[in-house]
RNA sequence: GCCCUUGUAGCUUAAUGGAUAAAGCAGGACUCUUCUAAGGUCUUGAUGUAGGUUCGAUUCCUACCGGGGGCACCA
């Protein structure tokens, strides 16, 4: 509807005119309202009003018959439009029979990769992966539905010293049964373990750079154990994967690039990008007011910058991609900064955006970092598990309507829902403090208040009787178009389009949340003013019923959007 | 010290440089013989400090104060 507005203005005020159209939150100030004449008028040096005023009379008398219902000047400067009752009709016509609701042409013939989750191999996932992975994975679901050809990427830890200290630490303690029996357990042990004992014994240190040397060097041994390792974990990964919902294109970690570390290495020595620096290599970036960044130690083996280098490369080669969005923690800036500046100094993917889509850490109860090692984070798998079960006691005292499966689906369903919209609502780049009580809040601005309302809209389309195919938009009938809160449901609907286009621009997955909230805001008024099933007028029931079935079609979208599923009862 | 990030009501958060700063929770008062009360209605209450740019600043810039994270052989 924003892109119907600036099509007329644009006959009015030529095809150059910078004209933004903005939805005011109280309809005082109009469906639909532009600051132009406030712009023009600083431009012009013309008093802002009374241009206002006089575009307003010039829009009034050239748009199209019948379109807006008033157009109107408001000081200091805006102009405020109101959309006639036909053409809210019209409009709703249009999205109640549009197949591609919500699509948009942004990325058309556009590759994008997001690379999101990115576990370490024999690391239990906590609360701090939930936010890569569903962020990303909403991200990537919303740049899908603006054109994007999307590749979803999981780069997996699966590379480093760590893996030279586990492999140190699985040989002096280790055994293969509790391995078998319990592998994720029994590794991250191992690594804690070891970080404990390193504290007395420096040396330990060594002995696992050692190791990680070895295993770059192809020690049949090791490379064994470290395959054994990933294969166990990767089991574990996918299991919680299936429990969220969440999938991926491509697993490729890290190490698939290690072949290419040398190669690479050589490649930014030749151009003299690189330099050798106590016996290390280095990239300086003094000129991109970063410290130098280090691609390889002084005992030849390679870093996490190098292996991101040579996928930068891969990536470029094969996807050709317009983006490259990375959804990693806000404290690995530095490292993304360094990667960028590296690439530019080598002249690749000009013209690609690659961005750090930084958010914010999921601090531990005191306020301070999680740390794995430390055994202060709190595990996904239990969170996901605690939130499952608070959910069923819930659903155990409002509806007592459904059988025992049903309950069980309604409790993990509004527990996962809850969990992910809790963290997508929210502004990506503020720190969260982890807080049972905040992310299983069902009441509210919540995911179980989303599902509800969808819930109660659906059962009025059931309760109805009236199969999909009867809902014809051809019996809307504008003259029953009376109740307020039936039209500003109608309006908020012709948002989504909009939102999604802007979540997707911003990489924001908040717009899309709070404008979801706002939806069912209206829908929930709509449903308590406007009796339906009740109603008597054949007509009128006709266009209410298809309003919900519309409604009730963009809640399911967007929470989809940000891999919430809906239930047809909760 | 430098870099990234953040500071809005008692708490948790919204707000492409726009109009009267918007919600949820908590507190108070109502509301189930209309379709699911996980709902709806009413109500108390806020932009860290000091400057600057602008017709207009929660938003941009500068300084300061406070929180979190990072800064060479970890990822």
């Amino acid at each position: 509807m924003t892109q119907e507005i600036i099509i007329i203005l644009k006959k009015i005020f030529g095809a150059d005119a910078p004209i933004d159209i903005s939805v005011p939150d109280e309809e005082l100030f109009g469906h639909y309202s532009t600051n132009f004449a406030l712009r023009q008028g600083k431009i012009k040096g013309v008093p802002p009003l009374e241009l206002a005023k006089e575009y307003a009379a010039r829009i009034s008398a050239a748009a199209p018959a019948g379109f807006f219902q008033k157009v109107e000047a408001a000081a200091p400067g805006f102009i405020n439009f109101w959309l006639s009752n036909e053409t809210i009709q019209r409009e709703f016509v249009r999205i109640a029979r549009d197949k591609k609701y919500g699509a948009g042409d942004a990325g058309k013939g556009k590759t994008v990769i997001v690379e999101y989750s990115d576990p370490n191999i024999a690391k239990k996932m906590h609360v701090g992966h939930m936010r890569t992975t569903i962020i990303g994975a909403a991200l990537a679901n919303i740049l899908e539905l603006s054109g994007y050809r999307v590749v979803r990427w999981n780069y997996l830890g699966d590379w480093g010293t760590q893996f030279g200290k586990l492999i140190a630490a699985y040989k002096m303690w280790g055994d293969k049964k509790s391995v078998e029996k319990d592998p994720i357990e029994t590794l991250q042990r191992l690594y804690v373990r070891f970080h404990e004992e390193m504290k007395a014994d420096p040396a330990l240190e060594k002995r696992g750079q050692e190791e990680f040397k070895k295993l770059e060097d192809g020690d049949h041994e090791n490379r064994r154990l470290w395959e054994w390792f990933k294969k166990e974990s990767l089991d574990e990964f996918k299991r919680i994967y299936k429990l969220l919902d969440v999938d991926f294109d491509v697993w490729i970690g890290e190490a698939f690039f290690e072949r290419e570390m040398k190669d690479t290495v050589k490649e930014l020595m030749d151009k003299h990008i690189a330099e050798r620096s106590e016996g290390a290599v280095v990239v300086k970036l003094d000129a991109a007011g970063l410290p130098p960044a280090l691609i390889q130690k002084s005992d030849g083996a390679s870093l996490y910058l190098t292996r991101d280098i040579a996928n930068l490369r891969y990536r470029l080669k094969k996807y050709k991609p317009a983006k490259i969005l990375y959804i990693v923690g806000n404290e690995q800036a530095l490292a993304f900064e360094q990667l960028f500046a590296v690439a530019k100094l080598l002249g690749w993917g000009e013209g690609v955006e690659l961005k750090h889509i930084k958010y914010g850490l999921v601090l531990g109860e005191s306020g301070k970092k999680l740390s794995t090692r430390e055994g202060t984070a709190q595990l996904l798998e239990g969170v996901i598990a605690e939130a499952i079960s608070r959910a069923g006691d819930v659903v155990a005292t409002k509806n007592t309507d459904l059988s025992p499966k049903e309950k069980d689906e309604v409790a993990t369903v509004v527990a996962l829902g809850a969990l992910r919209y809790n963290d997508l609502k929210e502004n990506r780049t503020t720190d969260i403090v982890f807080n049972w009580e905040k992310m299983l809040d069902f009441s509210g601005d919540s995911a179980p208040y989303l599902q509800y309302t969808y819930a109660r809209l659906k059962s009025i389309l059931r309760k109805s009787g009236v199969r999909k195919s009867d809902l014809r938009p051809a019996s809307v009938d504008v003259t029953t178009l009376a109740h307020m809160t039936e039209l500003a449901l109608m309006r908020k609907l012709f948002e989504f389009p909009d939102i999604v286009a802007r979540a997707g621009e911003l990489y924001s997955t908040s717009t899309l949340a709070v404008y979801l909230y706002k939806l069912a805001v209206a829908a929930n008024k709509f449903y308590e003013t406007t009796p339906i099933l009740k109603d008597d007028n054949v007509a009128r029931r006709a266009v209410r019923l298809l309003l919900v079935a519309t409604a009730a079609r963009a809640l399911q979208k967007g929470l989809g959007l940000l891999g919430i599923k809906t239930l047809e009862k909760i």
